[in-house]
DNA sequence: GATGAATGAGTGTTCATTCAT
DNA sequence: AATGAATGAACACTCATTCAT
């Protein structure tokens, strides 16, 4: 895990936008330089070639993943409770990353590129763990169904986020969210409540 | 709407696939022309530009959306039943239109492409207003809550689907579903049944 | 055995003369595009890359060395004349050729391109064949020395000519060879004799 | 004529290996760099730049060919020896010095490049007109003929020698000189041998 | 109506060199 | 005295598109 420096990270960020935004083909190192303010040597002199720097990107941001959720479990709260607070952790934090988020959804179904994302799965699968965990102490409490999907829970979760994220505009219209901060407003409340209410209805008996 | 001859259908169709797998900025010209076994200059030719052809893919697959699932609501069934049958028919639309699904994900976030898709929009819109008839049926005949959340219904459905699509490999692995099939199978029984679940959840009392 | 295009063999014509004279290295392909009036992107166009048109030029011309000397042997005259005509006639098919020879062994060195050239090797190893016979000839008729260096043959001829050839500078002052023309004629005469009389001065008893 | 610091004479050594391998163009200053152990900027920082280190190799090459092979002459011993000798002393010195040559051949026929090298054609006229010393010795005793081409002798030597030596891989098969030492005693012996054999044959009477 | 040839603009990358330290 | 960081120019090559036929 190499560390990176000031311009290297800022290298990092303005690209993880435009990844984001026009995608990995789309985005030209021309393109990188202007918005970063810097060479077009400077990308492969710093990171090798485009494709290192997808890397790069893609494993600077997994790596702040990694703490994520954990402490969830230590918490003095009911599992009911502690369902709601994973869902509203789990909502901010993808909102939070919503960049990278795209990025690696663009690249992992193009998967000619960076053939697989091994931490990537790493981390998703101990979300689940933690999921199984916080569902299984609420099935000990007789408050959660016995046979529960917790699979589909990050499936639908981080799957409405991006149908909704990605047809903004649509759901702006729809949901009278006329800025960015309504609508930042509605994906950390209202949805995420919603969502909470959905997760908790597939669970409680 | 144009007519399209049969060679335009073909590279509308050999392009909706690259496009899908690919993506627009990763898929050139020639590798369509390679793939439908025609010259370089005929895309040129009969759609004017690779930006025209992504446009006339759209259109080609949105107007066979046109004719989608209005006829659930004249059937002889409980609302439940209807909301069943709209869960799974809307899931088998999209499997099987996944690729121009793929491609219009793609489109849509780069907003700097074909500005917008009001056609696609219509027809999300009236979708919603079929859901919404059918729900407000039910909430006359007392089965379903009365502040039910339409808008998010068609959100969790479909990003469910394409959260599970996209990391096909992934759940493929988690789920223990070996080849193509045998994924096919999954989305169109058991999560087809699991989202219909929980979204009559949501809406019965 | 592609055939080219007059085209093609005006881009090979002109590229041939660049890179004997600056190399493969030092030849762009804009250089090459100007010099054969063409746009940059014909040469990849037409030979796939900057090194596939290097083995072009070298099959193209390599193929025409195929033709050779062989004639020679079935001539009625002796076997002392025999050994002239290759010589001159070796000298000559190499300063007609020079361009390609040069190119042949600044790649040659540089045995990192085009990993080796088995076509110039066999035809190195006919030519060496077909002198055999003629100085074997020579034997049975006992005017040639029983053990003659056949090897060491073309190695001088051709060696001496590149010596000189790549030093026509300092060999047009050192014999007062003002222009090309009286170098040339000094190539294909008095050099030529003297080689005949050296390469005759190993051989004859 | 600069005094080199032992940094100096190590990117000298390392890169007179590096251009005769690959060529002046083919060879970038950061393989250089890396190849001697030192930053990529020290070549520029000792030399201007990559052509001044070229002309600053050749030049400390050049310089050390001065002390030749005057002192032949001083021997006492027969004409005949003294040609075998200058032979042999010749191939051994092209053959330690072999890097430098090939890299002034490369040079010398890229005639756009450190335009001429006076100092280089100055060695070359001095060892003829020693050569020319031994063979007018020669001629007063009688052994040598009287219009001999002394200009071809070097020629031929040098020349006959590139040509095997450039040609390394289809003569080491040819003559079943497995290794670099059987080609090296082949050099050494046999061809030197030859060679003054045949240089001898154009001389004697 | 259809296409092979051709093109200029753009791609990612490497280059020798410079410069602040 | 020596260097890591940085740069603009050049590199080979691919792109979508055009055009004469």
């Amino acid at each position: 895990m190499t560390e990176y420096n000031p311009k290297q990270i800022e290298i990092i960020t303005v690209t993880e936008k435009l990844f984001a935004e026009k995608g990995f083909d789309g985005t030209s190192i021309r393109e990188i330089a202007k918005a970063a303010d810097i060479n077009v040597a400077m990308v492969s002199y710093y990171f090798g070639s485009k494709e290192k720097l997808l890397e790069a990107i893609i494993l600077y941001r997994v790596s702040a993943f990694r703490i994520m959720l954990e402490n969830i479990q230590a918490e003095a709260i009911s599992s009911k409770e502690k369902i709601e607070k994973f869902v509203a952790l789990y909502i901010k934090r993808i909102y939070q990353n919503r960049d990278i988020y795209q990025i690696l959804h663009y690249e992992i179904i193009n998967q000619n590129r960076t053939s697989n994302f091994p931490a990537f799965s790493e981390i998703k699968k101990n979300n689940l763990k933690l999921l199984e965990e916080i569902i299984k102490e609420g099935q000990t409490e007789k408050i959660f169904k016995e046979n529960c999907n917790t699979v589909l829970i990050p499936v639908i979760v981080i799957g409405s986020f991006f149908q909704i994220y990605n047809n903004k505009k649509f759901y702006q219209e729809l949901l009278s969210l006329d800025d960015d901060l309504s609508f930042e407003n509605y994906i950390l409340n209202d949805f995420t409540n919603n969502m909470s209410n959905i997760i908790l209805g597939m669970l409680i008996q």
